[in-house]
DNA sequence: CACTGTCTACTAGACTTCTAGTAGGACGGG
DNA sequence: CCCGTCCTACTAGAAGTCTAGTAGACAGTG
């Protein structure tokens, strides 16, 4: 499945990811630029037309719940990210990734070890 | 600099970043879509006005080469994934990264020297 | 009951993106 | 010199995105 916002969406899924979820006002207060209410609300509303959030009715208001996991999103920007942007070589995406944002030892040991676990539970299956 | 590109300027970027430059004819030949010649051209021009973009004259053709990095944009498209996705954690994403794709464990070897590489970079420097 | 505030539904306009048609310039072959 | 071919420039329309106004429902308060 091929899970792509535009800015706006993207924005509007952030917030509803953090909280959880979130009503129209919720929403609003939560992000950092400023929208009338109605754009908020609009973009909500494309974005349960395209299946990414549903709305349960909480007194006269509506609770709007992400239906896509974040780590979903991620997993399919990050994807596409790989393919386009390096190539589909993972290698020199965590190059880039590192040489980046000037991690510093602890962050870059704290990778290491997720690294290492996962190479040890690929050895103990037996590739 | 944020270089953001629509999902059809990165179909054409991906293609000049692989061949170097290109014409409209040439592009359209290596996009994996059908398009008519003159949308090419089209989504090329608008990449040209936003500066993602040149080209130079040969023969009665133009040739239009990327000034804007393959690493740059994958610099940047890291970047916001990273933010919006993982909420700025790189753990969370390396996590992710490695899951996703099922990495066989020559890759996982790979990546680890690549971060031991930095890390032994980065103590030597003394933090 | 009337007023006020909060909320959704409906509507709309500006802008961007995506696709492509048509016109016209340049160039090579006859 | 004319014709077809290849190319760009100009134009355009459909669809999507982004922003917000207006109307109307509803609920609480005096």
């Amino acid at each position: 499945m091929d899970v792509v916002f535009t800015e706006r969406e993207l924005d509007i899924m952030v917030v509803l990811w953090q909280n959880g979820s979130g009503t129209v006002a919720e929403v609003r207060d939560a992000l950092a630029e400023d929208f009338a209410y109605t754009t908020v609300l609009t973009v909500l509303r494309t974005l349960e037309e395209k299946g990414f959030v549903a709305h349960i009715a909480e007194g006269k208001a509506h609770r709007y719940v992400p239906l896509v996991a974040q780590d979903a999103a991620g997993r399919s920007a990050l994807s596409r990210v790989l393919d386009k942007m390096f190539g589909g070589s993972p290698e020199l995406l965590l190059t880039q990734f590192m040489s980046d944002r000037d991690l510093d030892a602890k962050d870059l040991e704290r990778l290491r070890s997720v690294l290492d676990e996962r190479l040890a539970a690929k050895q103990e299956k037996g590739s």
